[in-house]
DNA sequence: GCTATGGTGCTAAGCGGTTCACAATTCACC
DNA sequence: GGTGAATTGTGAACCGCTTAGCACCATAGC
């Protein structure tokens, strides 16, 4: 038969029938150009080996058929996934109601599409079953790499990515992230611009509902607010889980107590609302008699009266950083430690003068 | 060189050089087991075609030299990714107080997880976007099917959908989901269920804030509340975009009318806030002069005072039988419409008897 | 005329795993 | 002792794409 016929009747079988079910490859593009695989994957990617004409010809054709290169065969080659993981590892109701991690994950994404990067996520119970899931998708290279959050301390995370060998930005504080590249945000400017701010309006005995303390972020600003308030404020730390419940919790007893604060900071905003909610309640007056500043600016934070005093920061755009870096570290360039911008301090009614109330 | 020399220098290098760097493959074990890479592939699925001493040899190097199954290989075979797809079309700061998705998503991933399936994510600006990244995982072969949300009246992404002939389970109402199958909650049962709570409470001028009139679940409960209200309450809807500042607008201008309601419905828990915030403001109290309820209960619900009385559902249950179906969809199963709990009504401290306001 | 040069396009091999068809061995049965 | 079947294993081909490495044809230079 001759070669012209064979190349006609594949034409006419892949035009309808098998159109619907099976994708096009690049030899469907080779056969209606009369090339072979080989030109067509130079044209395709703006290789040198195949004349302007030629190009031009085979990029039309692979635009006309809906040609999109198969993920798996690039991948195959040695090549990049094109795609980074991340885990997270909190309850559901949790996650669901911290607005945080979905404006990192708005942020990261952003710069992801923009090099075609696809984001793989996943909600674990534990970090075991995160570091499992990181072998997993590392070990079936789905991955290029990962972002790392809430770090603890002595971290068996670290340990493991480094192990791995793989590329991983850190988001948190660099001193736990080992030899891995981190990505921070300097709490403890945030921290003394909001106890400088509490202190100048006359508070002199402040309370910091926390997160949970074996997140390095916590304890970092634990030490911070200590050293902020050292000379100036008396200064209680509690910590909770981040709930809204846990976060009532402690209000109640901060409140309730012979020598309560006259202001509280709040290690997020479900916390703040719900502090708020309990000060209310008790009939503490805010910010009359209590000021209240949450972490983390959410729209959370101004639909409830008084509007929240927040420490406000572009988390989307921390995100963005993250994930500029982590690509950087895909493609080799080694990425130092990256300090973002620190949290600034909206004052908004939450937050007044300290009365006399001691 | 005998084969017994060469296998052992192969041995050696894959020992520590290369280790870190390449990752084991089938033919790695297989050498090392001394039999072919078919048989190790089948003594690693679990199929007929090795004896039982044979495949216990093959399972435990491939465990002790940590073997994965390169996923890419296994795509290129025709077989299945092994990943589904979530396109979010939402700005990033909706979704983040919108703990709705995050809790679906973490449903999603239970099922997901059991069955080694991973979930792509991608927060897009626009429906054509989001078309253009289902189009383009699916001719990449990345993904295996995807999950709709946000359905809208003759939404384009159904045809598109459609047309590319993937495995689709479309989040929301079956009317407008096309032939792609769908799951989805009886609105209409909550909305009869809270109308009616509300009306037996005396209530006879109720107010809906309502998401956006474009989605399709939006005008059913439009719908089923004007039907609901119909000969026993008046009853006025008002469409925002399902931000808190919207939601506090719609509560500002119901409240000042002459003729207020006593009752407002919210179609997500943030409004409901913003709602209540605005109430207090306008010395409106709760629930003696407004009855505040809210769609969607999320812990949110209940850190403010009064609690918000809500319409309780499983999100990550509901999240979790979405990815069942979509998982048996790929697996070549018809998969009817399914039906899925309606929300329950939780009634908390924001609801009480109509006071003879009007 | 013959060799350098370069552009253009090909063939072949291989990424890691699966699938098919067939070969070798054992065992049972007539 | 020969036939048939089951068990266990193999080589080869293939999935879609990339990457050498080489072949071909022009033009240019001697």
């Amino acid at each position: 038969m001759p070669l012209g016929a064979g190349g006609l009747q594949y034409e006419g079988l892949s035009g309808s029938e098998r159109e619907s079910v099976k994708r096009p490859t690049i030899a469907d593009i080779a056969s209606r150009a009369g090339v072979s695989k080989v030109a067509v994957s130079y044209a395709l990617n703006g290789q040198p080996g195949v004349s302007e004409a030629t190009r031009a010809r085979i990029v039309a054709i692979a635009d006309e058929i809906g040609w999109r290169p198969n993920s798996a065969a690039r991948a195959l080659n040695g090549a990049r996934a094109n795609c980074v993981g991340l885990a997270l590892c909190r309850p559901a109701r949790v996650l669901g109601v911290e607005p945080f991690f979905m404006e990192l994950i708005s942020g990261i994404e952003g710069v992801l599409a923009d090099r075609s990067y696809a984001l793989l996520l996943q909600v674990v119970a534990s970090h075991q079953q995160e570091s499992e899931v990181y072998r997993h998708w590392w070990g079936e290279s789905r991955i290029d790499g990962v972002f790392l959050v809430d770090l603890h301390y002595s971290d068996s995370r670290v340990a493991e990515l480094e192990r791995l060998g793989m590329p991983v930005v850190v988001i948190g504080h660099p001193s736990e992230s080992g030899s891995l590249s981190a990505i921070w945000s300097d709490e403890r400017v945030a921290v003394r611009e909001t106890v400088g701010y509490l202190v100048a309006l006359g508070h002199r005995r402040i309370a910091r509902v926390a997160g949970m303390p074996e997140l390095v972020h916590t304890t970092v600003r634990d030490q911070a607010f200590a050293q902020a308030c050292e000379g100036v404020a008396e200064h209680v730390t509690m910590h909770t889980d981040y709930t809204g419940e846990e976060g009532a919790r402690a209000t109640r007893r901060l409140l309730s107590s012979a020598d309560r604060p006259t202001a509280i900071v709040y290690d997020n905003d479900i916390m703040a609302v719900a502090g708020l909610s309990v000060a209310q309640e008790m009939r503490v007056e805010v910010p009359r008699d209590l000021s209240i500043v949450a972490w983390d600016d959410s729209p959370l934070a101004q639909v409830v009266r008084p509007p929240l005093t927040a420490l406000t920061r572009d988390i989307p755009a921390y995100g963005a950083h993250a994930a500029q870096r982590l690509l950087a570290l895909i493609a080799g360039e080694s990425v130092p430690p990256y300090e973002d911008q620190a949290a600034i301090l909206t004052p908004r009614g939450s937050t007044g003068p300290a009365h006399s109330a001691a």
